[in-house]
DNA sequence: TTTGTCATGTAACATATGTCACATCTAACC
DNA sequence: GGTTAGATGTGACATATGTTACATGACAAA
């Protein structure tokens, strides 16, 4: 990692910006499968994602698991921006999902620099927002779509982050998405019938 | 309404924020049942609640609603603090429930202040985490829980605003999660069997 | 008092989803 | 090759929720 390689990752930052995060961050590796966040957890840095792809997911006292969405490259963790003021703990839970790089920043800079960088403060906005957003296309998901929909949905995003073929079992789709694994197979089922997908052992390939 | 007034509904702002707010918003009286703000609405200023009581809710295109939180005086609309950078739409409706005092600040101004005043940063971001774990809640709602569960739940939130009698009618409920009248009505009644309310024409009665 | 409108009650049925039980298949490892 | 663990397929059934259709009840205007 350079601080060139910053500056193309986060684009639209300020010159001394870079260089104080250069100054002030940790650079992190986590594993594939690694836990980066969990709810109830005290939040003690704020969490930039350099690589790799970043699982967010709420929990219930159950341990039941509900996918929320993913942070990629040039992301930030929101539930780590949002409780720079005061320590707060976290309310999702976050795991790696391939090997990861992650920059973390203690909290007390996260606020200095937000009266302090103009496009520092612009970039946290514009992170909330657009999680703000995927919270409620969730929860529209959820409220509105019968599960034959939410699957096609939820298959979608992972397209879109991790290729056509996606590398998953019927009981991790299940798990993401709270219902039951014999549910997600008759439902794959008929997309296959329906030429969506094809179905293949420990693999849903998507078509079109 | 007068300066007095601003410090006693928004405490811990600045004393030069407040004249700032005071020479700077515009003051709005809204009705009952007006509507504050739709979906795919432009957002051309920020909203902060000085009195009443504000429905916030989602709609779907088929005008299917679900409704999120309530937002009252001393507290802002996390859409039009979220807008603030780029003139945006907006993802969520508004409406008034009851009479309502708007203050309305134009959008450069709020992020202006945000830079200028460490106190209306620290709001808005107060007021994003708030926002954020509303809706975080509201998923877990609708992801774990039954109809029974969230319609108490529901119930539960009507009455912490509005007291413990509470003028709303089943069928004004089931827009409101998304359900019918029916099902709705079937369920009052084993929760009116269980004592956990009394039911009265137009109007539930919240017990213990 | 009568009438009409809106709110509520209720039974029967439709459908989506979850659960259970068990069969079958595939890849990996001995 | 044979064995095993995990993944998937499938039918039968349970349950929650939605839908239909109609009855009844409460209140207000005429």
């Amino acid at each position: 990692m350079t601080i060139e390689k910053l500056r193309v990752i986060f684009p639209n930052l300020e010159e001394p910006l870079y260089e104080d995060i250069w100054n002030n961050a940790t650079i992190k590796e986590v594993k594939a499968g690694d836990s980066l966040l969990r709810v109830g957890q005290t939040i003690r840095s704020t969490m930039l994602i350099l690589d790799g792809l970043v699982k967010l997911y709420r929990e219930d006292d159950e341990g039941k698991e509900y996918f929320l969405y993913y942070l990629q490259g040039g992301e930030a963790c929101s539930m780590s921006l949002i409780c720079a003021i005061r320590h707060n703990t976290s309310e999702m839970s976050a795991k790696a999902l391939t090997d990861a790089t992650i920059l973390t920043i203690p909290l007390d800079l996260m606020d200095l620099w937000m009266s302090k960088y103009k496009s520092w403060y612009q970039f946290v906005i514009l992170s909330y927002r657009s999680r703000f957003e995927e919270l409620l296309k969730t929860i529209d998901a959820i409220a509105f779509s019968n599960m034959d929909e939410r699957l096609e949905n939820y298959l979608n995003k992972q397209v879109e982050k991790l290729g056509t073929t996606l590398k998953i079992t019927h009981q991790e789709i299940a798990n993401d998405l709270n219902s039951s694994r014999e549910v997600i197979s008759r439902l794959l089922k008929k997309m296959e019938a329906r030429n969506r997908v094809v179905i293949h052992r420990n693999a849903i390939e998507w078509i079109k």
